[in-house]
DNA sequence: ATGGCAGTGTGACGCCCATCACAGCCGAGG
DNA sequence: CCTCGGCTGTGATGGGCGTCACACTGCCAT
């Protein structure tokens, strides 16, 4: 799990200018070297596998560059995808934290870089450092807060478009919004788009014929472009 | 929202054996006496509103006595129960650290005792006590665990049966464990079970004949006993 | 008692969508 | 260039379960 390439990676790693350090930034200059000292940095290919539902936590892994998807599944090989993680964003936090096992498994979908800090160093660090814990603490009520979100578009919808529709929304919400129509990547397959909403592969795949026979949406590529946003929220409201 | 019975209640309930202070137990005792002071103790009646989806946080509820539902819902009026809290959990906890508005809405089911802390006080109290925002971390940390158990059993199953099934080995694992039979009692109406799973009331009580039907549980009043533990869960592992 | 109300049981109906099956499509790699 | 494997489109089918409708129970308050 140490990074193949040492020193250089480290380096690229932390300097890098993503919000990779949203988390600890603003610390106090000993804690940030306290924290420079326990952090290691490695990097990882296309699906390789950061760590496993049910696993007992070894600590998190702060993305530099990359996705990684974060899923449960069932006994029965069914998923669920709860998020795609981009740069900035912490992994298997609230496992390290508590103790329990890892409750998602995390897989990498793009080449990713990523610091890794083990539980034992991190729990010191955080009983160190009470301005990090707190930070934590944030952290995780606003992944608590992006679940309780998925949950709502999952839950509380009877119709797959109704589902559907929500989820462009949430996309639209993160991304870049602009005059009229609103265009967003999406790098994802029907599929995972299914199990990312809870519904089945074609019925995705018909719901996007579906929307753009209504010209709520296009799709070029993997750009989706609204046409029709309030098209969209109609489906949901009602 | 201030405690309309004033010391009485304060005193009642600081002295209670709950897990009451299973969040904030054997930190320093100057810490112990800051926190004296900024709780505020309140009782709420059955129908009262702790707090409201959307609001903006005020602070933390930890519950004494009584029982809370937290719920969200949607536009349309469908509405998602999360969980039922009972004495010893936190409410409002994510929210009130991250700033961010109530995810959920509670309201009280059961007559309730709570000791409130004031987002201000809190924040102000956690940066000085790092030890108590690490327990804080924990905390939000297990909260999630719950929230993604709660999207299993809703997002992975197929078959309404399926998330009865998951549901009332959830409880089981809370509850009691006997040899053979397991015991537990269900408060919940059809009505509320059905919003926890995210089905329709009907479906509930049909599906609860059918356990009866297949000897997998008999319900006497609001006790329910699993006669076969092992056939609800072959439900869920297929 | 008696009315009312919340909760529970049960039938009928119909739609949504999961599933199966297969046919184009495109990009990668031999 | 041509196969091959992953992705996307589309039809047919059937079951699950949401919805409507209504009867029945038990409990509380008047």
């Amino acid at each position: 799990m140490r990074a193949p390439y040492g020193l250089e990676i480290i380096e690229s790693c932390l300097s890098c200018p993503h919000r990779e350090d949203r988390l600890f930034c603003n610390l106090s200059p000993p804690a940030v070297q306290k924290l420079a000292a326990i952090t290691s940095a490695a990097a990882y290919p296309k699906g390789a596998t950061l760590f496993v539902e049910g696993q007992l936590p070894r600590g998190v892994f702060v993305l530099c560059s990359g996705k990684v998807k974060l899923s449960t599944s069932s006994a029965d090989g069914r998923s669920l995808i709860l998020r795609i993680s981009e740069p900035g964003d912490v992994l298997g936090l609230p496992a390290t934290v508590t103790g329990k096992p890892y409750e998602l498994t995390a897989d990498v979908v793009e080449p990713t870089q990523a610091n890794f800090i083990s539980r034992p160093d991190l729990l010191n660090f955080l009983r160190e450092h009470g301005e990090a814990a707190l930070r934590v603490a944030q952290q995780l009520g606003e992944t608590y807060h992006s679940a309780i979100a998925e949950m709502r578009t999952i839950g509380l919808s009877h119709s797959a478009g109704e589902k559907l529709a929500r989820f462009l929304l949430d996309l639209t919400a993160n991304h870049d919004e602009e005059k009229g129509d609103v265009r967003l990547t999406l790098t994802l397959t029907h599929e995972e788009i299914a199990q990312m909403i809870g519904a089945s592969r074609e019925t995705v795949t018909r719901l996007f014929s579906d929307f753009k026979k209504k010209h709520f949406l296009q799709v070029r590529g993997s750009t989706v472009i609204i046409k029709n946003k309030a098209g969209l929220e109609n489906l949901v409201g009602v």
